[in-house]
DNA sequence: CACCATATTGATATTGAATTACAATAACAA
DNA sequence: TTGTTATTGTAATTCAATATCAATATGGTG
């Protein structure tokens, strides 16, 4: 199941300012209009650019699930229902990316791959490179180094990206 | 000059624990085999794979350059003197990564860059979106953080990349 | 030193992610 | 409803990276 991401998370379980993220679910009576979605018309007028039913469809498909999802995963996905062409996909994207919804995640088998910002704690990645298990953590130091660096130089920091790289438990268990 | 990158570096000013890295040049007269010359011949030798004449050219040229290379800046620079394939650039780059030598660092301009780890203390980067200018800097917390996740979770980590990202004081001052 | 097994090379072809061209279509303002 | 034009899908294209394969070079062995 490739760790467990969901649109909506709360922090849980603290001891050194390292907070490990964990997934909880939008509760399925929720039925009021997806805030993505409301955020993702306002972004699409402010620019000047129309909302076609591909584009809704594409958003919908990318906040109903909560993996680190890739394009050919999307695609396969839409591919029943109505069903939307590939370069809508990368049409699309990079525009959810400027509205703040979803951001680049890390290169995998070669391709992109995505997820969730929106309703998101701001996170961080630790990678198995073995089982490519994925564990999410959220740490304020990072925040405080990106906040530091920027006022020593003069940069306006946008964000930063971390990725903790190595083999989970089981992995290096089997690995004597 | 896109940042200033050298094979050997010192660091430099601190503050909050959070240090800018500075480059500096080896000497000219350092005549001695280069070290990562040797590190390369010895990994080869323990891996089973020859020596050859491309290999050797093809570090001397990464370590003669002190930037966040391509492969293609790599193939150019290497048109004079004798002259290697691509591919061959393409089948050393994975070598000298697991030889511990160099790394990948970033994706710019839809291809991957790579830069010296030999020789060279751990660091992050920030990047300006705007001008790519590149400031390394070095922050003991990130050690720190990356060995908390793995005690907390029993994992084997083998490193982190960290990269700020914003807009360089220049940069931010053009756009108001 | 000569020989040999085979790793490596370069030229070429191929893969596959991402992008582009363009004619048909759909969005949306008037 | 109409007209302008952004957007779509199909098909073609780009280009980084990899694979194929015959010719060659390396490094161990006799």
């Amino acid at each position: 199941m490739r760790s467990g991401i969901s649109a909506r998370y709360a922090p849980v379980g603290l001891m050194t300012g390292l907070a490990l993220v964990m997934p909880f679910k939008p509760e399925p009576g929720g039925l009021l209009l997806e805030p993505e979605i409301k955020i993702f018309r306002e972004f699409l007028k402010r620019r000047g650019l129309r909302n076609t039913r591909e584009r809704e469809i594409i958003v919908r498909a990318i906040f109903s699930r909560y993996d680190h999802f890739d394009v050919d995963q999307l695609y396969l996905s839409l591919k029943k229902k109505g069903g939307v062409s590939k370069p809508s996909i990368y049409r699309t994207i990079p525009l959810l990316i400027e509205a703040g919804l979803i951001t680049e995640v890390f290169l995998e088998d070669g391709h992109m791959h995505y997820e969730h910002i929106y309703g998101r704690e701001h996170h961080s990645h630790f990678r198995c490179r073995n089982c490519r298990k994925i564990v999410e953590f959220h740490d304020p130091r990072l925040d405080e180094i990106e906040r530091e660096l920027g006022a020593r130089h003069g940069f306006t920091t946008e964000g930063h990206k971390m990725e903790i790289y190595g083999l989970c438990s089981s992995c290096a268990a089997k690995s004597e």
